[in-house]
DNA sequence: CCGTTAGACTAACAAGTGTTAGTTTGATTT
DNA sequence: AAATCAAACTAACACTTGTTAGTCTAACGG
């Protein structure tokens, strides 16, 4: 068998987010992994190495996925403001398709080990071009001139928490909420 | 000796809320937090009852503080815009004050046991509160007709993250912290 | 039908966990 | 000088942790 690689091992690491979500990487034992799963803690070995490489797979992909997206984003040819929009757009289509693995790359990044200077890389790329597009925006007239860094928190603070807030809703209208979102982070909410 | 009551019990308590903020309350062991203070893990006993009551000690005292500020401002005779400035003020505030204890209230609610129960009973008046404001400002025109869960959210997650951000600013000047970001949360970014 | 293999199991490990008991020390009070 | 007491210590406990070794079983490919 060529192993499509693979449902089991991907069942793993699905459960594990969602127990890392609730409790924290340190919390969960993989004895509760292992009762999540209907197994035990033994039998999660043959499908995975470690604890750590769970943490690491859960992770390292979602923060290179960011990545990728502000890369295409930043390279666009678009205005200071649509550039914005479409990290909005970014973080809600990224949060929507995983919500527990954000939770675990907001909240257990410093469990990371081998990975945790790659992870510290990509985050700080991220944040600079996130910047550099707010600094663009101010210096081209679109934006407001207060602080960039002000600026950058306030939006990046709310889409890093989108991760609790998307589950609660039934149906996500991704579209709808990011527009909903770029609305209200952009234009205020004054009337 | 009357007692004081209490400087060592604080500092094991300041201590750990420091190491809780790295690492997560889990993941901090009692041998940790007496290294950090410089002493044996046994010796903690000394001053405190158990590690679960050094959670407790660090994020209820903060959850009752944003309860009681939360109980001012709401009474108050202020506009609805008023009063989220208040509420930006409230958490810069507090944050300022304590951002150790800010990260486990964030992070680590979920491991609190007895006293998980009144926390949420708070957590859930606090928003509550925030939304009436919210929606009686709606209400009264003085603020953009969007859902105002989403408003709530925004502004919320923002002031949330607080802790990570104030202890990275060398001299923070609280008031005028409080007023950027209530500028940009209100009146959004746009020029 | 037989060999291989994926995927579960039991048993056990060494290390680390929070916590308790009992003791020592050095300063302060009587 | 004796007594008290806060606050440190050593030693140990019962339990939990991640992980390994080795085994059993049922399904599948040749």
């Amino acid at each position: 068998m060529v192993n499509i690689e693979g449902t089991r091992r991907d069942e793993i690491i699905k459960t594990a987010a969602k127990l890392f979500k609730e409790k924290g990487y340190s919390a969960v034992t993989m004895r509760d992994l292992a009762t999540a799963m209907g197994m035990k803690a033994a039998s999660l070995y043959n499908h995975i190495n470690s604890k750590q490489e769970i943490l690491k797979a859960i992770i390292i992909s979602l923060a290179e996925e960011f990545t990728h997206g502000m890369d295409i984003i930043k390279n666009s040819d678009q205005t200071a403001i649509e550039k914005l929009k479409l990290i909005v757009a970014l973080h809600v289509e990224i949060t929507t398709k995983n919500p527990y693995g954000m939770a675990s790359l907001n909240n257990d990044w410093m469990h990371l080990e081998e990975q945790l200077g790659y992870y510290l890389e990509l985050r700080e790329g991220y944040e600079q071009d996130f910047l550099k597009i707010i600094r663009n925006g101010v210096f081209s007239n679109e934006i407001a001139d207060t602080n960039p860094e002000v600026i950058m928190f306030s939006i990046l603070s709310t889409l890093r928490s989108l991760y609790l807030w998307i589950p609660k809703k039934e149906v996500v209208n991704s579209k709808a909420l990011a527009q909903n979102l770029s609305q209200v982070l952009i234009n205020g909410i004054n009337k």
